[in-house]
Parts: structure tokens; sequence; C-alpha cells
DNA sequence: TATTCGTGGCG
DNA sequence: TCGCCAAGAAT
């Protein structure tokens, strides 16, 4: 029984990695500590390949950990974007700060400091001292989760704090002496690759032989969690602000909340103060563009696009509210549905920019 | 302890 | 269209 035999566990999951392993991973070669912990923080509740391209470009303009200390939020943000979860790139840049301060521009390398830092939770700490470190920590993410509880036939509801315990106790109790780096990443491996959410590949499966769950059928049943209930839909009024250059008016977000950080157009819950706004501002007519949605995790939100013009040059109200062209504004940190909507931008509003043009040149009768 | 926080892909 | 899920952390 491995639960007696963490060293057989261990030795039979590095044997299936060294063949079927990953190992050509951006974050692997080369595997420093400040590559390893932006992949983490990276791939947190996000897939392999949706992070590739976002961590190779990140490196390119941060390759180190003072690169990225020394660089406003801001540059920042624009290349975590679209990447969601933006508290983890403001966390990441706080965490790279905090180490020019009190670690000298490195990463610590013991998990007390690294569990300390924002954005480094207990999975994400023992990850880096693991794979970064070869230190004897455990991981818990989503795969290996759903590994264990498989292998172990652990049926209970995984979102009960005293089910989570056991897990860890478990993922702690199998870990192996050496090869601490391989042992984590060949757990993420085995997740991802093999012990799959559906339809699981348990024939090409390495500690097959005494899983709980396939023993007693219940693969399909495990990982089991509540029920999600069905999402709100949330309606929200952008304004979008021209000025006659073709300039945009957007405000950063506050630090906290949805899209925290980033630059957006002026949201409203209701047209009438989106036009109260707008009039405020100096516009004028208002033209409702096709309106779309946009999916969360836990609500869904309709947005209905309003542009307004304004005469002459934008100004801005506050440090928080600027105007960009548009083509500047797509190098900002912006969330995914406000890049999708100013990269249509153009083709809708230019007609209309035209005919305004048009008209104000028109002499009067 | 329960909620909040993005996005893309899948069946 | 819809629910589910993915290398979780912060509050």
């Amino acid at each position: 029984m491995s639960e007696r035999e963490p060293r057989a566990f261990a030795a039979r999951v590095l044997g299936w990695f060294d063949h079927h392993g990953r190992h050509d991973l951006p974050w692997q070669h080369p595997r420093t500590p400040y590559r390893v912990w932006l992949a983490e923080v990276m791939l947190q509740q996000t897939q392999v390949a949706t992070v590739i391209p976002y961590f190779e470009r990140f490196v390119a303009h941060f390759p180190d950990l003072r690169r990225l200390a020394a660089a406003p939020l801001d540059d920042v943000l624009a290349l975590w974007s679209g990447l969601g979860y933006y508290a983890r790139a403001r966390n990441l840049h706080r965490a790279a700060r905090l180490c020019v301060e009190r670690h000298g521009g490195e990463l610590p390398d013991d998990f007390e400091s690294l569990l300390a830092l924002p954005g480094i939770g207990r999975s994400t700490a023992g990850a880096i001292a693991a794979q970064a470190f070869g230190q004897r920590y455990a991981i818990l993410d989503g795969n290996v989760k759903r590994a264990i509880a498989r292998h172990r036939g652990v049926i209970d509801d995984l979102s009960r704090a005293p089910v989570m315990a056991r897990l860890w106790a478990i993922t702690e109790s199998l870990l192996p002496e050496q090869r601490l780096a391989d042992y984590t990443q060949a757990m993420m491996d085995l997740g991802a690759t093999v012990c799959l959410p559906r339809a699981p590949r348990c024939t090409d499966c390495p500690i097959a032989h005494d899983c709980i769950a396939r023993r007693d059928d219940l693969v399909d049943a495990i990982p089991s969690k509540p029920r999600r209930s069905r999402v709100p839909t949330r309606t929200a009024f952008w304004l979008l602000l021209l000025d006659e250059a073709g300039r945009l008016q957007l405000e950063r977000l506050p630090p906290s909340g949805i899209w925290g950080g980033l630059w957006a157009p002026p949201a409203f819950d209701d047209r009438a103060v989106l036009e109260d706004a707008a009039s405020r501002a100096g516009a004028v007519a208002l033209h409702d563009q096709p309106s779309f949605s946009h999916l969360f995790t836990h609500f869904r939100l309709d947005v209905r696009p309003v542009c307004a013009w304004v005469g002459g040059a934008g100004c801005a109200t506050d440090a928080e509210t600027r105007w960009f062209a548009i083509g500047e504004a797509l190098g900002l940190g912006l969330p995914t549905p406000v890049r999708k909507l100013l990269q249509s931008l153009p083709a809708r509003t230019e007609p209309e920019a035209r005919a305004r043009q048009r008209r104000g040149r028109a002499p009067r009768t």
C-alpha cells in the first residue's frame, strides 16, 4: 500500500516523469528562482498553453527581478493585460520591490519568507521552494488535488477546509527525499496530462495499480465540488467619449475590485446617469453601439457601449482620467472586453466622425 | 469561512 | 447556450 510506502509512490511518479513528463516548458530553461516564481504566479488558475506567450513577453521585458521592481506598475499591467486576475500582477510588482528592500534584490530561498510575500500562498511557496531551491515542500494545486483525491478515494467535498487539510497531509507524506524539483513538476504533469478532469488516461498512469477511485469506479465522481448556481447578470453602460482628434477618454480603475489598476471607459449602471456625465463633459449627440456580453466565473456582464463626441480636445478632469489615441490605448493595461471593443471601434466610429466633420463644415442656411 | 477575482476552451 | 474547469491568494 502506497500509504505506507511514499518512496514507492514517488519512485513510480518520477520514473514516469523521466519518459513522459514535460521537460521543455519555457520556465524550465533556465530554471531560475525569478522565472519559476513568475511562472507559478501566472499559472495560478490558468492553463499552461495560455500562459506561455505571456511568460515569454514578460521575461523579454523584465529579464530579472530588479528590472521588474524598477518598472512602473502600468507597464507590468500592460504586459499582463488579457491574462486575468490582475491582483496577481499588482502583487508580483509589490513583491519584487519588497525583495529589493528586504532580500538584496533576490527572491528569498526560505519558505517562510516566500510565504510572506504578496501573491504567494502555501502552494506557490512550496512550488518555488521545491522547483527553484530543491527544498522538501509540497504543493496542492488543482492537478495534485485531483490526482491525490482520486488515488486515495477522497470523495468528500474538496471545498471544505478539513478535507483540504487531509489532502495537504497526504501530499506532504508522499514527498521523496531527493529530486524535489522533478517530483513537483511530475505531479503537476501527471494531473495535467494523465489524471485529467474528464476522461482520465488511467491506462497510462504510473500509480493506477493502487488508485482507490479506479478500484471503486469513483474516477468521475472525484474531485467532488458543490454545484455552482446560475450566475447573475449585470448591465453596464460604457461611455466612449471621443474628442475631435479621435482620442478616447479612459479612467484608471481603483486598485481593488474587478480589473483593478487597468484602464477602461467610464461605466454606469443606467443610461440616464451616463447621459448626465456625457452632457457635463460637453457632448451633444449619443450613439449607441451594439451591445455584447462578457462572461466571468461568477457573473455575466452585459455591456452597452455609447459613443459621444466633444468639441475640441478632451481635457482631463483628474489624474485618473486621461485621453488616448486608440492605438496608444491598445498599449495600455486593458481588460479584454475593452481591448476587443477598441479594436472594433474605428470601423464603427469613422463614418460617423466624417459625417460630423461634413456637417460642421457645411455653411449654415 | 465564504466571496471575490479573468479568461479561454471544452463537451 | 450553458456549466465546468484550469499550476490559488487575499480579504
